[in-house]
Formats: C-alpha cells, structure tokens, sequence
DNA sequence: TGGGAAGTGATA
DNA sequence: ATGGTATCACTTCCCA
C-alpha cells in the first residue's frame, strides 16, 4: 500500500477505449507518481413523470446503449418528506454524456435530468470521497479498480516543487509588440524554489555567446532552446509553474513557437502537450499533471486591500510587495542590448533572470500555494481550478458532495437562455442596509459588528435549499423571512444540508485560531491559511445562492439571508438607542452598515478611557447578542476617540486597538480619496496629512496651512524644474473594454485611442492607465478643450515637455476632497475653515474671469 | 446655462 | 469568464 497526496487528475482512454481515471500525486517524501484506475463510470440521474410507463421509459434508455438503475432520491429544492423515484443512466463514455443529455431529455415521460455537467474526474473524486490536495490509500501497483482506493483524513502537506518562467522575445521593430507568428523567443529565465542541481535560477539564451556560464546556457538558436527548455521542465518536473501574465504571454508563445518549429511541447506528466484555450477575454492554460498559475491574473482579481495597486506591472508590484526595485529594460533597448556581445547582453540577461526571481518571490511571499491547498482541501477542488479562480467552483463542489450523502440530486447548470431570464428579474435581489450617518466631526464612538453576519444568519433561521418550504399548504412549523425571501421549516424538522456545513466549517476556523494563538512560525503559517480558506468558503454561500449562473440559484434563498440581515441591524440599532445608561454613560447609533454599528458614548462628567470604552462595548455586544438566536454574535470591533463621517461608506476614524504592549492607534479611512487608485497620489497624500493633524493632533489650522502650501506649490509648478512631482499627479483608471463599447467619453479611454493613433504599445482591456492632464489650448472652441481629451502618458509628457494643467489639479483634485473635509469643521473650528473656503472662492472666480 | 439623468469606476 | 448589493462621486449628455 501507498499513500498519496492528490495533485491532479484526469481521464484518458485505453487500448480497449475504455476510460481510465489518472491520478498524479504525490508520496510523503515528495516522489511523484501517476496511478490509474480502470473500472470507474461516469453517469447522471433523470426525474421521470409518474404517469407514463416506466418500463417504456427504460426500454428507450437501453436502446441508447446505458444502463439504466431505479433509485430513490430527493429533489434539489424544497424540503420534502419522502424521495423519488428517479433513475441513474450510467454511460460508458463520459464524451458521450452530453449527447446523451440532448437525447434523454427528448423522451417523453423524462422531465427533468440531473447532475449531467460533472466532469467525469470531479465525479470520481466526488463519488470517492477524494479531491485536491487530498490524501488516499492506493495499492502499489500502477493501475487497480476504484474499490482499491481509500481516501484518508491527514492534514500535513508534501512540500510542492516550485518553478517560475519569463520569456523574452525580439520584436521586429524596436518598441513593438512581439508578433507571434514572426519574432523568435531569445531568453528564457527559470527560478527553482527547490533547488535544480543545486541550482535556483537559469536562463537560457538563443544565441552562441561568451556569456554562457553555469547559470546561463548558450544555444545555437530558438529551436535549441526551446527543445532543452521542455528537457529541464521534464527533468526538474515541477509541481507548479508561475508567471507574470504567462497566461496570456508567455504560454500562448511558448505553444506557438514550438508547433511552428515542430517542436514538441510534451510537458504533461503523462507525455501530453501544454495546451492553451482562450476563453472570452481570459486564456486557461493546462499542463496535465501539474498546475500553472498566473500571478498577474490573481492580483488582479484579488479582493484583498493589501493586493491592490494603482499598477500591476511586476515592477510596481515587486516594489510594494517584496519592497525592491526591478532592474528595467527599455523595450526599445532590447534589440541593440541582444547583438552587444559585452556588458549589454549580460544586462539583459540579468534583467530577465531577475523577472524570473522576482515572480517566484512573490509566489512565496502571497503564501499562495500555502492558501491554495487549504482551499483545495476544504472545498474538494482540484489546485488547478482553485487557481484559475472562481468560488462558485468550490462551493459547487462541497454541495455537490453533501447532497450525495443526503440522497439529493443536484441540477445542471443553467443554459445561456435560463441564466438570462434570471438576470432579467435580477432587481429583486435587495442587499444589507445602511444607515445615514450624522455627518460631520463625532468623538468616543464605539463600533461593533457582526461575526460572520450572512453565514450565522443561514444558520440559525436553517436557511437551506433542502429546508425551503415550497406548498403553502403543508403543516410542518416554520419561519418566513421578514421582508422578502422564502419560508424555512425549523431545524426541529430537518437540519439544512447547508447549515450543516456551515456549522462544520465555523467550528472547525475557531478551532484553528485558537490553535493559532499557541503557534508560531511556518506552523502558525499553515493554520493561518487554513483558516483564511474556511473564511472565504464561509462567505460564499449567500453569494453563490443569487448568482445567475449557479446550478442552485435561489432568490429565496438570497433574499431571506439579506432580509434577517436588515431586520437584526435595525433591531440592534433600535434596541442600543434604548439601552439604559451604564454608569454615567448612555448611547446613541450614528451609523451603521450591514453589520456593523457606530455607538456614540454620552457622557456629561468623564472623557471616556479606552480601557472603559472596551468594557461597555463588550457589555452592549453581550447584552445584543443574549436576545439572538444561535451562534449569531455582536462583538466589540475597536474605539475611535475621535473622526469624521461624511456620508455613507465615506468616514476616517481615529481607533485604538488593543496589543501586547498597550493600545495602538492609527486612522481607520474608508471610501475617502485617500484609499481610492482613481485619485493621484497628491490628492491622497495631502488628504492623509490633514486627516492627521485635524484628527491626531486636533490642530486644524496646520491642515489648511499645509492645504494651502500644496495649492501654492501646484500653482508655480514648472515640468522642467520639478520632474520628481509629475508622478504624484499620475490618475489611474481601469481599461474595461473595448473603446466602443464605452457610451461616454472617458480622460483614459481617450488617451488609448490617442496612442494607438500615435503607434505606441496601448494598454490592454483590463489594464490600468496612468494619466496626468495636461493644459488646454486657450481660445480654443471649448468643446475641444474638455478635459477628458486632455489626458497624457506620463512618459509622453516628460519626453515632450508638455505643460499640466495645474488649475485642473487644484480645483478638481486637491480642493473639493479636502473643502469637503474642512467644511465639515465649521462647527468645530469655524474661523481656520471658513477663511479657506472664502479664499478659494475668490481664487476659483479670479481665475474663471 | 442650470439641473437632472445616465454612464462609469471604485469602494464598503 | 463567471459570488452578491449599496453607495458615492465625477463627468457627459440632454432638455428646457
């Protein structure tokens, strides 16, 4: 016997045509090792009419050549006190099972089919309790049937090998683009997280040169580098490969290049070829046996505050993330840096070893494969698809498995024309609720907020597919939702398929946070990815219940979720406003949001101590949540002594958290321009500063002073004397699509078609776009003069010496964000604001004449 | 020219 | 290809 940690898997056909499942894994010491397994059949289930002949609807099926099998299961939705009769149709080629679909469907007396879209090696996984990342019991020998294999609960990981690959390739011209079909790749660099013969980086080059050395290979040509770059892969036989947009640079270009040199790409564990498919606007790339990541594409789609960066370059991002700067080659540079024989080759092949290191880097440094495996673990996904993003695969996945085990069939996912129909009516999913806030300057404000507020919710009204009430007539006791949503029996009935495992997962995260208070270093590493990937399962549920494209879409679902919501944050808004006072102190809600709640403390005596606010926040929290159904829970979230609110979703704060060694303060900024990547960096800047001083210190005159003092500097600003202050003007926005598409004029959008038009390397969809503005023609006709055709490539502007339009920049960059700042202290500090306004008015007329 | 609607991007 | 809604702010467009 073997154990093995599952790393990929797939199907294949043999000599016999027979499908045989391939599992590539991994032993505990880290060997690699491919099983096989013979005896596994795909099928799915069909609903039948009771009406018409069984027997009849039998016959129909044999004769498509399946075998057919009378079974008793529930129907996906609704609670239900019996089963049905259903039949399993088991095909023995899973290619065929589409078709098959189309042809059962036509069969009168079938009305319904189930769980027809399963890849057949998810089914396998599935049906034996395997999946990504998982570990099984398998025999020694190679190929065995689907009995001999055994899936195991262990929760340490093999260590992964890790590689990283960067291509360069020769444009015909200088600057432009490398065309596929024409421009040969010259470079290409490796980064090896486990050593390769004692080595962690390689590059090899297209050409002969002195330069080789032990870390650098010297080819005669493409061909020869690319036919030793497949030898490498193959030899060092990597885990996973990474790169900075490989998926749709590097991947696609290796693929191309290789068939056009009638070289094989065959780096698949099983001999097969790395194969790419362009889908809408993303390219999957797959590599059997192995699993391929793009960084670029992760960070992109990454929700997470500390990923999101005014530019995605790999510079940019190794900067802010691995806190160095990246050697750069101009594009333009490349060619003349290529045929040097001398310092200039060896420049450019340090440059792309280090794109190679610097990619591998922040692999490690994300703690990426370290999430991804937990994630795989916890959900049943394959790494694969755990990478290529998406959590509606997850959570399909573990419905899929919970719904097998309580005899419940799960439907396919809904056709183009269905998943339209759903969007058409999509208004009618209604979210959380927020409460207008009392703008302007507040001190001691409590906040509070909901632990895992959607997920608790499904838990305790047992919101579930399996727990909906669907005939207003039956009589079993249960629980409408207050505004909107559907109707659930209780948990006295029947426990949700769905709470359950909720239930599981919110244990199982507080197990491993306590667990993490004790641990340390890579221990506490593995536990903190665990519990980072139960967070995002947790709250994928709601979300995945109103998504149109979900096999179970539910508004009932959905919409009871997010209707408790608003009814329990109204309640606890209303029940805080009529607390009694707790000592000298009483309170009031001046915000909420969803779940949270800002508590303003009352007090005519005593400044509240933050030691005090903890206290009655933990005392308010405790006396909400005793009135709440299971495990719903309001807890203390942090202090802020002092902040300004200035509308919905647009507030600073000034909080206190408590540390080992005291309290620790800083600005908590949310929605503000300070937080925005559609802002420049002058206008954040400038903003942080004042958010300081006016909050931390309390000294607003020294805010309008340094105000002033950056209006002051934009208003005798001059390019060629002050370079170093261009790039805090740098605005970007994201290139959605395609310029047509657009029904507005937009500053960046412009700018693309002006590059294009000029011949430059435009950005692409989904890229961000830099752009300063620049002054306008004066006595030009005013439609021309817009601003919005009056964005400029940073770079364009240096290199031309364009003016900026520093009027633009002070009055709609700088002044509206901090006038609107300000003039919420008229109150407060009425004299320091009020001139400023004054003075800017006069300042914006004297300009318009 | 003023004011509201609509489009867009970004965030909570 | 593919988790959700609520909200803000800016800009252009369009009508009176």
């Amino acid at each position: 016997m073997q154990t093995i940690q599952i790393l990929d898997a797939n199907y294949k056909y043999n000599e016999k045509r027979n499908p045989v499942i391939q599992l590539f894994g991994k032993l505990s010491d880290g060997t690699n090792i491919t099983k096989k397994i013979t005896n596994f059949k795909h099928y799915f289930y069909v609903g039948i009419n009771n009406e018409i002949d069984l027997d009849e609807i039998k016959i129909e099926l044999v004769n498509m050549g399946v075998e057919v099998e009378e079974v008793q299961r529930y129907e996906p939705i609704g609670y239900q006190t019996s089963k049905k009769l259903m039949l399993k149709v088991t095909a023995i080629d899973p290619k065929e099972v589409r078709s098959l679909r189309e042809r059962v469907k036509k069969i009168n007396g079938i009305e319904e089919v189930y769980e027809t879209d399963i890849l057949f090696r998810n089914r396998f996984l599935i049906d034996k309790n395997l999946g990504g990342m998982k570990w099984a019991e398998v025999p020694d020998k190679e190929e065995f049937s689907e009995s001999e294999i055994k899936s195991l609960e262990i929760k340490k990981n093999v260590p992964l090998r890790l590689m990283s690959i960067d291509i360069e390739c020769l444009p015909k011209q200088n600057g432009a683009m490398p065309t596929l079909s024409e421009d040969p790749i010259i470079l290409t660099s490796l980064a090896f997280s486990e050593a390769y013969n004692e080595t962690t980086n390689l590059v090899l080059v297209g050409k002969l040169t002195s330069q080789s050395s032990e870390n650098t290979l010297s080819f005669a040509n493409e061909s020869e580098l690319l036919e030793n770059l497949m030898l490498i892969i193959e030899d060092y036989d990597p885990d996973i490969i990474v790169g900075y947009n490989s998926n749709e640079f590097d991947f696609p270009y290796i693929e191309t290049r290789t068939k056009k040199l009638g070289i094989r790409a065959s780096i698949g564990r099983d001999g097969s070829s790395l194969y790419t498919k362009k889908i809408v606007l993303n390219t999957n790339v797959m590599v059997t046996g192995r699993v391929i990541i793009d960084l670029l594409h992760i960070l992109r789609s990454s929700n997470e505050d500390k990923y999101k960066f005014k530019s995605y370059t790999l510079k940019n991002v190794a900067k802010k993330l691995l806190k160095l700067k990246k050697l750069d080659v101009d594009t333009k540079e490349m060619r003349g840096l290529w045929e040097n024989e001398g310092d200039g080759l060896k420049n450019f092949i340090e440059y792309s070893r280090r794109d190679a290191i610097i990619t591998l880097d922040l692999l490690l440094e994300m703690k990426l494969v370290e999430r991804y495996t937990e994630m795989a673990k916890a959900s049943g996904s394959l790494l694969q698809d755990i990478a290529n993003g998406g959590q509606s695969g997850m959570i399909e996945n573990l419905l899929l498995r919970r719904f097998r085990e309580h005899d419940r069939v799960v439907p396919p996912k809904p056709d183009s024309e269905t998943s339209d129909e759903r969007f058409d009516d999509s208004e009618s999913l209604k979210g959380g609720a927020v409460l207008d806030p009392e703008k302007g300057l507040v001190e001691d404000v409590i906040i509070l907020d909901y632990k895992s507020l959607y997920p608790t919710l499904m838990m305790a009204y047992n919101i579930c597919y399996s727990t909906i009430a669907n005939s207003p007539e039956d009589e079993f006791e249960r629980v409408k939702a207050p505004m909107g949503g559907g109707e659930f029996v209780k948990t006295e009935t029947l426990k949700g398929i769905v709470p359950e495992i909720l239930e599981e997962l919110l244990d199982k995260r507080i197990k491993i946070k306590k667990q993490m208070k004790l641990a340390t270093g890579t221990q506490k590493e593995l536990l903190d990815a665990e519990q980072y990937a139960i967070k995002i399962l947790l709250n994928s549920f709601y979300g995945y219940s109103g998504y149109q494209r979900a096999r179970l879409y539910d508004l009932r679902i959905a919409n009871a979720v997010t209707s408790f919501g608003r009814e329990n944050i109204k309640k606890t808004t209303d029940l805080i406003n009529r607390m009694e006072k707790i000592d000298e102190y009483s309170f009031r809600v001046i915000y909420s949001d969803t779940d949270s709640v800002f508590i303003k403390v009352i007090s005519k005596e005593n400044k509240i101590s933050l030691e005090k606010a903890e206290k009655l926040g933990d005392i308010i929290g405790k006396e909400i949540t005793k009135n709440l159904p299971e495990p719903m829970e309001l807890v203390y979230e942090t202090f802020a002594r002092r902040g300004i609110l200035l509308a919905k979703k647009r507030y600073a704060m000034w909080i206190f958290d408590k540390t080992r060694e005291g309290y620790e303060d800083k600005l908590k900024i949310k929605g503000i321009e300070t937080v925005r990547r559609d802002w420049c960096n002058l206008t954040s800047n400038t903003l942080k500063s004042c958010l300081n001083m006016i909050l931390k210190e309390g000294e607003v005159a020294k805010a309008i002073a340094l105000a002033k003092e950056k209006v002051d500097k934009l208003q005798n600003f001059n390019l060629t004397k002050d370079s170093s202050l261009l790039e805090d003007l740098v605005i970007t926005k994201r290139y959605t699509k395609g310029a047509k598409a657009y029904k507005n004029k937009q500053p960046h959008i412009q700018l693309v078609e002006r590059m294009k038009e000029r011949g430059d390397t435009p950005p692409s969809i989904g890229d961000r776009v830099p752009y300063i503005i620049i002054r306008g023609k004066s006595g030009g006709k005013r439609q021309k003069d817009l601003f919005v055709n009056r964005a400029e490539n940073p770079n364009y502007i240096i290199k031309h010496g364009i003016q900026i339009d520093t009027e633009y920049y002070i009055n709609k960059q700088l002044l509206p964000p901090l006038l609107r700042i300000f003039s919420t202290l008229n109150s407060a500090a009425p004299t320091g604001a009020a001139e400023f306004v004054v003075k800017d008015k006069k300042q914006r007329t004297l300009e318009d004449w």
